[in-house]
DNA sequence: CATGGTTCTGTAAGCGCTTACATTCTCATA
DNA sequence: TATGAGAATGTAAGCGCTTACAGAACCATG
């Protein structure tokens, strides 16, 4: 069935059946509910391909990451589909897994679905966006490139990212402030956001005069036994840290498993600050305070900024959304 | 630039190059190089609107679920996701949300994008199955549905699951062997696998002469706090009981919880047992004995049986993939 | 060299929609 | 009643591809 079945039924021409599905204000009201009546009766639904090859556009955003089963991600994702589907648009998702090859491939395969904006979510497209950008900047010529939480200063590239530095300055402040001295910071990886984190964490000791050290600051891969077990290698060196802050919840789990292991009293030996306060944060006894970064408000805003970008309203090409530390046990100084 | 592009600049018809595309067999080889090698000069990429119009189809698949951002949903979608991409699919994803009449709404939208098939991942779509399934049954008629975790005996409808029921069983058994005679059951839902589960938990009971108490089956909703409460609530008014079966991790967790408050030792006063063998049955201490349901397993299965679909092989309808019981703390007696 | 079977290529008719432009209708106004 | 602006509708030409069918080219055979 198609649109000329319904022009036939509803007694009019195939232009008018199309615009009575485009909305479009030049049709009688008779005509137009007339039209829609019989598409009813037959239970006609418009075929998306033609609609796309007239239109040019299917109404489809990409939305690519590394991996959709990370929590943080997972929650992301879910937001912004819902957020899309409520402005009428599909979800395209992607998923690349580690490999960087695939991140740029998989990135022109979108493009060829002809969606109508990308958006990259997390902080994983550090390489892609950083270096050899070239076709990044090239894209974002055709369609709105969205940056959740990256940043890439070229027209048509807009960015929604999380205050991480001023989050992470006021987390290792507070830290300082209660009198921890040797404050261990364990990061995933040096991404967009990690970098910001990592300069706060920094300038908190440097503002504080406590010593950047450089023994103090490591990587270790997003993994719970990876994280205690780096931590129990630092404290057979001989390390001594009465605070550890890390750029992802995961790594703070493998911290509190580290004091279990060690007997180490949480809060009062070893303080303990994760990131994104996601539901890990929660699981552990005591709970691990965490930094809640909005990630809902995060991909709204996101979607809200690429709605605007189609409307042709005016944008800025980068919002910041404000983080929150959330005080949970592992910092709860008091008991 | 279209295909006419092509083949002037090939000098052949577009009709050969649109063989090339396709891979048509009746192209000579050099034909086919010529064209190859104009495509790549000219960075030409076809159609994808146009293409769906003649081929009635876009290699998409629509996967959807309730919440995208459940880490065992997330997994499965991720899974989902790659594996599709490779065998060459798309995915549109749909995430419905808890409200019932969405999912109905979405699956019609998703039909509506002509997309090759459904894939319903989680046994959240029970209402959606068992009743008011007519619609199902009539999209399957056209396109193949996929479940995941769910099951509907009808033409065109295919199922993976996994033997809940035997995981619960086995793991009520092994309870059960070590002494436990008082086991608590809380489950999320009654969903498809959440009934496999139940009665699991059930017949193992029966079977080992012990009776099936009523008091000592709840449901909970699925969050760490709440299942936490429910303990405190049930242990307030006097029940006894020396191990938790759980049907997800996170009331598991909240299990644990509870055991820190009350500083009941685990697992020897209480034993617990999770389901699915999340990331969050690993963050507790003790660590959750869980059950591994092999989402990855369960996904690429998934999508195999689909390509077998497509390609008019013959298939089950139903695949059934064994969990396995991982024994951590929460029920290692041998300490 | 004619013949017929293969293999390869081209022509043209869709696929179902959008939309510029042309046409018809409506109706207030002169 | 004639008139012309504006609203409503129709006609037809795409959009870029696939593919049935026709036709050309090739080649081994008698």
């Amino acid at each position: 069935m198609n649109i000329y079945d319904v022009s036939r039924r509803a007694g009019v021409s195939i232009a008018t059946v199309s615009r009575v599905l485009n909305g479009n204000p030049n049709v009688s009201e008779k005509t137009r509910t007339k039209v829609l009546t019989v598409m009813d009766e037959l239970g006609y639904t418009p075929n998306v391909f033609a609609r796309g090859l007239g239109l040019g556009t299917m109404k489809t955003i990409g939305i690519m990451c590394s991996d959709s089963s990370d929590p943080y991600l997972a929650n992301a994702i879910y937001h912004l589909e819902r957020q899309l589907r409520s402005h009428g648009y599909d979800s395209l998702l992607c998923c690349t897994g580690p490999s960087l090859e695939n991140k740029r491939i998989y990135f022109e395969l979108l493009l060829s679905k002809r969606v109508d904006a990308v958006i990259l979510a997390g902080s994983k497209f550090v390489e892609l966006i950083d270096k050899n950008n070239d076709y990044l900047i090239e894209a974002a010529k055709e369609i709105p490139i969205m940056l959740v939480n990256g940043f890439l200063d070229a027209p048509g590239i807009y960015s929604t990212v999380c205050n991480d530095y001023q989050a992470m300055y006021g987390a290792a402040s507070l830290l300082i402030g209660s009198g921890r001295r040797n404050i261990l910071y364990l990061y995933t990886s040096h991404s967009y956001s990690g970098l910001n984190k990592v300069e706060g964490y920094k300038n908190a000791l440097t503002d504080h005069n406590l010593p950047v050290r450089r023994e103090y600051i490591h990587q270790c891969p997003k993994d719970l036994t990876e994280s205690r077990k780096l931590l129990e290698k630092l404290d057979g060196l001989g390390l001594k840290f009465d605070a550890v802050m890390t750029s992802d919840d995961s790594l703070a789990v493998g911290a509190v498993k580290y004091a279990h292991k060690k007997n180490i009293r949480l809060p009062q030996q070893l303080a303990v600050i994760g990131y994104n306060n996601s539901i890990l944060s929660y699981c552990t006894n005591p709970e691990i305070s965490s930094i809640d970064t909005k990630v809902e408000q995060l991909c709204t805003t996101t979607v809200d900024t690429l709605m605007r970008v189609f409307d042709g309203g005016s944008v800025t090409a980068k919002t910041v959304i404000s983080a929150e530390f959330i005080q949970k046990q592992t910092t709860n100084f008091s008991i």
